[in-house]
RNA sequence: GGGGCUGUAGCUCAGUUGGAUAGAGCAGCGACCUUCUAAGUCGUUGGUCGCCCGUUCGAGUCGGGCCAGCCCCGCCA
């Protein structure tokens, strides 16, 4: 089913080509920005010139020959100047949005635009033994998102956890538990003992090298498949990943597979072998396997002059497995900005492999997060923010704010709702704004509760849902409905914003920029604010007009609720 | 030295096939709760779109050159 404003567009352009003025070919129909007091635009300039006509006259001319379906979406036809302007109908908008919506319901919004394409998504990639912080929770929420919007879009969606499970680090981890024994407990406080040791027994190899040695030993220990280094090394993953599963089940997050790094150790040598055998890489004399001059980009290594491997060699056999196991068409890599050029560097190098001929490989790079005084957050300043004690803070805050607006609500409820805001205002910091650009972690502007936050909009929201949940009480609800009665301004600007949810969600999965729909949702939320304010909806003029504004305020919360939802925000009926 | 990202109001950000008067929020000032949730709404203050040149009917948007901040550039990930 096409959406409304594409049906829209397409009438104009039935309209355009049938004056037999113009030809289709140089139709090139524009959507105003916002100040400008129409809906959709057609600049004549390039026809003009074309058709060598001034392009006001063309504009008057077109005006004059079109003849629109009386029964179509368009209302007004003008022309400002070289500019000829269509406007919506507004009571033939009003039905036909509030009519998709309604037949849509949660799936208004999603498409079929990705039917039969495949995708691959990398995402979160937490390190075993570790505890999840800020540089994860970007990957995680920003994946996540973009998950679900492909998912709308019809993609056949595959999120991979590539999680860092691999290295020589985990010489380290093996020879610390080994020394001071495995901690005990639950969730993040385990992690963050183990790191404690890890970290002891880092320091102590430094002045030692006889535990360095050790260390190296434990590590090789592993890669040759020893069951004792085994075992530690499982029983460290599932430590891990049980800690990491409650900060998902939290966010929303579920990912498919979780392939780590540890996954493809097999397959490193047969990589290593056929790069060799192409010619894209060649061994040094202290036996290194490098590639070099690849497209201008700086040489790199595939493999340690000592025989080890590298996270480019593991890449290049992830790539390699995804395309066979999941025949995807793309691979898109969640992962931060400093690593572009390590993606430029595998994508070119899979490319002249011959290893992904026909997908798509995508690097979604967001930047660095900053603390409030504009320092990198990491564990060695001290300023590191782990996710648990982050969401657990919100929360907390949240739960207050909670208690403060709203002490009539069960205890029970104040929890779910303070969990909701608190987890909301932490994902919408990361989905907000465009994830290329860096974040500064800022409490204030992070729990904000108006202006452009995740309260705001769930704030909306329920503001809907009472509504709702009132008429049903009095039994308003079941009046038959004049959708056409609904033509206060206020009443169009909204639809027309509700008619763009479909657009909204097809930009953000083709720019793979889930702010995108945090937009869509800001507007949404402040157009029903001003129609909040201006349109009494139970106390309408009369019960066609009310039962029309009910399903206008349906219509609404459904929508707003799928935006969330695309970016993993709950919605709370009440709040 | 080479490369990437960023630069729009005091602060945080939108502005994407070049198009009309560059938009929000926060902060500041002021107004609105006997009417559906004031976590709201309205008004107002605030701009050499980093700088210069070019492309053209038209540039915040495209190209080139500078400047500033962050990041990356073989044996970590």
């Amino acid at each position: 089913m096409d959406d409304v404003l594409a049906q829209f567009t397409a009438e104009v352009t039935r309209a355009l080509v049938a004056t037999g003025q113009v030809p289709a070919d140089l139709i090139e129909l524009a959507t105003p920005k916002p100040n400008i007091p129409t809906d959709l635009a057609f600049p004549t300039f390039k026809a003009a010139k074309a058709l060598g006509t001034a392009p006001p006259a063309l504009a008057a001319a077109l005006a004059a020959a079109l003849t629109l379906p009386p029964d179509g979406l368009t209302g007004t036809v003008t022309t400002f100047g070289p500019f000829l302007n269509f406007s919506l109908h507004p009571e033939r908008l009003a039905v036909a949005v509030i009519s998709l919506i309604r037949a849509t319901g949660a799936h208004y919004g999603h498409q079929q635009i990705g039917a039969g394409r495949r995708m691959v998504v990398d995402y979160s990639a937490p390190n075993v033994a570790k505890r999840m912080h800020v540089g994860h929770i970007r990957s995680t929420i920003i994946g996540q998102a973009l998950v679900n919007v492909h998912r709308a879009l019809g993609y056949t969606v595959i999120g991979d956890n590539h999680l860092g499970d691999w290295g020589k680090q985990f010489g380290v981890v093996l020879a610390s538990v080994e020394r001071d024994g495995t901690p005990t407990g639950q969730g993040e406080a385990v992690l963050a003992a183990l790191e404690a040791q890890y970290a002891r027994y880092a320091a102590d190899a430094k002045a030692d090298p006889a535990l360095d040695e050790h260390a190296r030993l434990w590590s090789l220990r592993l890669e040759q498949g020893d069951p004792q280094a085994r075992a530690l090394w499982q029983w460290s993953v599932d430590l891990t990943m049980d800690a990491a599963q409650r900060n998902y089940d939290r966010l929303g997050v579920a990912i498919d597979h979780a392939y780590g790094e540890s996954f493809y150790e097999p397959m490193l040598a047969e990589v290593i072998q056929a790069a060799l055998d192409h010619g894209v890489a060649f061994r040094e004399a202290g036996g290194a396997v490098v590639v070099e001059a690849l497209d201008q980009m700086p040489t790199f290594l595939l493999q340690r002059s000592d025989g080890g491997t590298l996270y480019m060699t593991r890449d290049v056999a992830t790539i390699h497995f995804r395309v066979r196991e999941f025949q995807p068409t793309h691979i898109v890599y969640v992962v931060g900005e400093p690593q572009a050029l390590h993606l430029r560097q595998l994508f070119a190098l899979v490319r002249t492999m011959g290893y992904a001929k026909t997908t798509e490989l995508t690097h979604v790079a967001f930047g660095t997060v900053f603390d409030s005084a504009g320092q990198p957050l990491s564990t060695r300043r001290g300023n590191m923010v782990y996710l648990e004690t982050l969401l657990d803070d919100a929360v907390s805050r949240a739960r207050a704010v909670v208690e403060q607006k709203s002490p009539e609500l069960p205890a029970a409820e104040k929890q779910a709702v303070a969990e909701a805001v608190g987890v909301g205002a932490v994902v919408y910091n990361d989905l907000y704004q465009d994830p290329k650009r860096n974040l500064t972690l800022d409490w204030e502007r992070m729990l904000a509760t108006e202006g452009n936050s995740a309260t705001y909009l769930q704030y909306s929201h329920a503001r809907c849902r009472s509504i709702l949940r009132r008429a049903a009480e009095d039994g308003s609800a079941a009046q038959p409905d004049a959708l056409a009665l609904l033509i206060h301004p206020s009443e169009t600007r909204l639809l027309k914003h509700l008619a763009r949810l479909p657009e909204a969600v097809r930009e953000a999965g083709k720019r793979y920029a889930p702010f995108v729909i945090a937009d869509w949702c800001y507007t949404t939320a402040r157009e029903f604010g001003v129609f909040f304010e201006q349109c009494p909806v139970l106390k309408a003029e009369s019960p066609a007009l009310r039962a029309a504004r009910l399903a206008l305020v349906a219509a609404t919360a459904t929508a707003l609720k799928n935006g969330l939802s695309l970016l993993g925000i709950k919605a709370p009926e009440r709040m």
